[in-house]
DNA sequence: CTCAGTGCAAAGGATTTGCATGCCG
DNA sequence: CGGCATGCAAATCCTTTGCACTGAG
């Protein structure tokens, strides 16, 4: 459960992952894997292709709902427009989103350890109050980020 | 900013809404209001069009649009599928969403004041470090439903 | 060889939009 | 009357899928 800390030891984790789902890690698999790894927010398709253009649309759609489902990345629906893809939070670290409501971009926040302890209680709570067996929770501020003020 | 307690003033709250926007409180907007208040849970426009099937698809779209704009309604996109619609806050009461990874249902339910106060604060902390200028904040459970272990 | 992976193009599906008509103010 | 509102159908556009081909084991 601890977080890869260099580059070889996440490209080994996503190997990992996929093999138990009888997948491959192919080159490029790895290539999207290192598009992801080489920034600090969530990217979409098209910010994708644009870094790595020798990837092919439908195999980037393709390969990432594998390696979603192999758990070695997490997709974020923010709004009207495109998805975004980061890599999984226990290859990286717990954080939330700032989503800007004027250009659609997505930054990486974290939160203090109490805060989210107890605020990981209050939903535990609640959902459980709802019958509700609770997986994860997702968090997200929306605003203006500071080029669209 | 306090909440309509009676559906005359939500109405009221609705047409005064569209009116500054430069828009009509019609029957059919109305209508969309009435669905929504009349539940508990946010709603697909499948299930907003099941309960008042006298509405027209693209017409309960468009309507939904303007009753966002105007800050009547909300929409949440929860996943994969159809977004879900619910009154804005204001005219209910602050609360988050639980929502079912197999059924795509989504409830609703609310956390302790001083859950919200805290994370509030955090959130603004956070936020501004990066240079955002936060507006609101979006906390959703995923998991299941009862209906759905 | 076998079967997963790839790339192209076409299909899918929720949402939006064009256009002619209806209706409130 | 003027202009927003409505409904139908067609268009959009992100995303998924069919199919034939390539490549790793």
């Amino acid at each position: 459960m601890t977080a890869p800390t260099s580059d070889e030891e996440l490209h080994t984790t996503a190997a990992q992952r996929l093999r138990a789902a009888g997948l491959r890690y192919t080159g490029s698999r790895r290539a999207v894997v290192e598009v992801l790894a080489a920034t600090d927010r969530p990217l979409t398709i098209p910010e994708i292709l644009a870094v790595d253009p020798s990837l092919a649309q439908s195999s980037a759609y393709r390969n990432l709902t594998e390696l979603i489902g192999a758990g070695v990345v997490h997709r974020i629906i923010s709004g009207d427009e495109y998805s975004h893809f980061e890599l999984a939070e226990d290859l990286t670290s717990h954080h939330h989103h700032l989503v800007c409501t004027s250009c659609g971009r997505v930054a990486d926040v974290t939160l203090s350890d109490d805060i989210e302890a107890s605020l990981d209680r209050a939903l535990a709570r609640a959902a459980e109050a709802e019958g509700f067996q609770a997986e994860h929770h997702r968090l997200d501020v929306i605003g203006r980020c500071s080029s669209c003020v």
